[in-house]
DNA sequence: GTAAAGGTACTCGGATAGAATATGTCCGAGTGGTGTGGG
DNA sequence: CCCACACCACTCGGACATATTCTATCCGAGTACCTTTAC
């Protein structure tokens, strides 16, 4: 799984404690990432109405919705694609038996377990939102939200 | 996720009803696949003990045991490593706040709920087994079982 | 006729190329702020 | 003193290289079978 994702993930939380844009280079200094391939996720994140973006001086990326309606599985499929996990090539069309016009997408079995698994993974992950974890490191550290604050003004 | 986990997933299926070794050659035949490619992937149930090999005429690959204690799970394992999807690189630690020496991979908020959904995903894989796939398919199509066997030997 | 030895064909196993994707970088288009000059 | 205009710095967005992983292939090591030969 693409790197991007963590990244994604830290950044949305950490937007959700700002309301003001905030410039990818700020961003990305905050973890010391790659500014122009953070920027690369932003834009994914962007297209996927997460994020809204401002260009220009004082511009910048902020959340585009409140963070309890942005869930993890919103992320996750906006930096690695709409794709399932397991992709279904159907070779079974080439075995013994086959049947032209079949989509064994549906009608293969393990396709279909894997689905099952698929769909259960996406299942956890779209029960959980940003202001849940929010929430979550709030209570465990207090001092997050103003600690971040400061540091986004300081690298500013 | 790695295309050899549809082939190897098929290819156990089709073993779990033959008793015979069957070489490389002929499984690969079966869905017209690479067949030194094939190998490399039989190689790594080999290595998970999911099948066994063995060389020289008449040899080729079985399945190591009942197909009821072979999972979903382990084939995907055997075949993608047993990392987990999401792999934390704990960026907190470049943030403020930082206390050396903490393991963020488990107090990470985000790395916790990755692994919850990852959890999710296992167990649903970790449930069906070859066996439970093959009992799906010879209820659907009965003649399977016949039709593989037939089809072997013809490759042979 | 039987048994042992040598040869041969077959199979796995790991080492070796090529292709696709993920990672990382750069520069141009657009925008808002600012300073300046005129009314 | 106020307003309009032009300039400039800043930011996003997509186009362009590099690295890593997945895909695919090839050749050598080992093994069982078969043939041949000696007893």
């Amino acid at each position: 799984m693409s790197q991007g994702v963590e990244w994604a993930l830290h950044t949305c939380l950490n937007l959700s404690w700002l309301d003001t844009p905030v410039p990818t280079s700020t961003l990305a200094a905050f973890y010391e990432l790659p500014p122009a391939y953070l920027n690369k996720q932003l834009q994914a994140l962007v297209r996927a109405g997460i994020l809204t973006s401002t260009s220009g001086p004082r511009g910048g990326f902020r959340l585009a919705r409140a963070p309890g309606a942005v869930s993890l599985l919103d992320i996750v499929t906006a930096i690695e694609g709409p794709e399932e996990l397991f992709q279904c090539d159907q070779i079974l069309s080439k075995g013994p038996g086959e049947h032209m016009g079949v989509d064994y997408r549906q009608s293969c079995a393990f396709a279909q377990a894997m689905r099952g698994a698929d769909l259960a993974w996406r299942r956890e992950l779209a029960g959980k939102t940003v202001a849940d974890v929010r929430a979550d490191v709030e209570h465990r550290h207090p001092e997050a939200p103003a600690d971040t604050r400061a540091r986004i003004v300081e690298l500013r």
